[in-house]
DNA sequence: TAGATTGTTAATCGATTAACAATC
DNA sequence: TAGATTGTTAATCGATTAACAATC
């Protein structure tokens, strides 16, 4: 509660930070126990310069002549990324991707624990999928605000997409997950994060066919 | 044949062009027929400058005085991308990730044809998952030969996650779709594009627990 | 101690923005 | 024509890299 304002931090920045925490995980799988920004650099292909500069946003983690310890960096990074939290997450729509996820995600090494799938479809309702209960979409608000969910993962229809997100953040949730390869409006005070397939794959046949071009 | 060696352009830029693609293509589904550079920034927040700049790596495609025709525009990023070329792709991993991209994703829109899936599991050989056969792991080398195969979808596990690259390496294909959650090595003439699941849903950690923090 | 390596300040590089002549 | 808007060059801003004193 104490409105600690953070500093702002770039998203060039945070963007990297998952990255870290899986190289640090990796070392930690291997039993390293310490590793220089140097070292890291080359598993990861930055210079050790960014690395110090990056880790100099939120603290001093290392030691001089020395270098970091692997476990104690990775806790300190997933501490950063606010990993060590709970939250809990409701998903939007269980057609195929919405259905891939609650099979194949371990959304538990998150922290993030789901407790509901919505959808309109009558046949659906009253079913579980991977352990979660499928609820009707019509009960989204009133479900939200006896249980407290801070995300809304959407995985409803490109045309359904941002009034899916209107009533999650009707309905309170702080936070989309957003699969719909649709740009969604939401107020000031919810994060959207997005996946586009469709974007990444563009973006694999323009360095393709640039690849294919230049032979 | 021509080793025409296009000037590098930076990966912001390219990053952008499936965005300028989306939005285009809306303008034409709701038959605006033309956008200046001012219009479009409004729309994507972005500024109108930076927009001209990105086009200028590609050619003119304006008029002074009058701003760009969204149809041919939108025509001429696609061809930019490679979007109007055709590749062939398989698919590695029939698993729920690889099935619910079979069964959710429209390929077709982006000119990339799914050929086969493959896997190890012997009771997924020989049947077929939305029109797509499943066939024999072992049979990838041959059949990519055969066929003559640009994309490998990769959706095995973490674990054989390299070891199929690999395999699709040797087998000739050319770009990597990436969704094991983990850094491919590969040599200079592969593309490989991510999609990290866990990365995005940490950043969606690391922004909602700032939000969080600061209220 | 000598060698290694940090955290941080300064220098460089690259990307975004501003400005403006050209021209539809 | 006058107004609008491009394409491009120059200025600014921000991110990455280099350098180095501090110190383990």
């Amino acid at each position: 509660m104490p409105s600690r304002k953070k500093k702002m931090i770039s998203d060039h920045v945070i963007t990297r930070l998952p990255a870290y925490l899986r190289v640090l995980n990796e070392l930690a799988a291997s039993d390293t126990e310490r590793i220089s920004s140097q070292g890291l650099g080359k598993i990861m292909g930055l210079t050790a310069s960014q690395i110090r500069q990056d880790f100099s946003y939120f603290g001093t983690f290392g030691q001089q002549g020395y270098g970091y310890q692997v476990v104690a960096l990775r806790n300190e990074i997933a501490k950063i990324m606010g990993l060590d939290r709970n939250y809990q997450a409701v998903l939007l729509g269980t057609g195929n991707i919405g259905q891939a996820l609650l099979e194949h995600l371990d959304f538990s090494v998150s922290g993030v624990h789901i407790k509901a799938a919505f959808d309109v479809r009558r046949e659906l309702i009253g079913t579980d999928i991977a352990g979660v209960p499928v609820l009707d979409a019509h009960d989204l608000m009133t479900y939200c605000q006896a249980e407290g969910v801070d995300i809304a993962i959407n995985c409803v229809s490109a045309e359904s997409a941002q009034r899916a997100a209107e009533h999650a953040v009707e309905a309170g949730i702080r936070a989309i997950w957003n699969f719909t390869n649709t740009v969604l409006t939401v107020p000031d005070h919810v994060v959207v994060e997005n996946i586009f397939f469709s974007d990444s794959l563009q973006r694999l046949e323009y360095y393709l066919s640039d690849m294919l071009d230049s032979e």
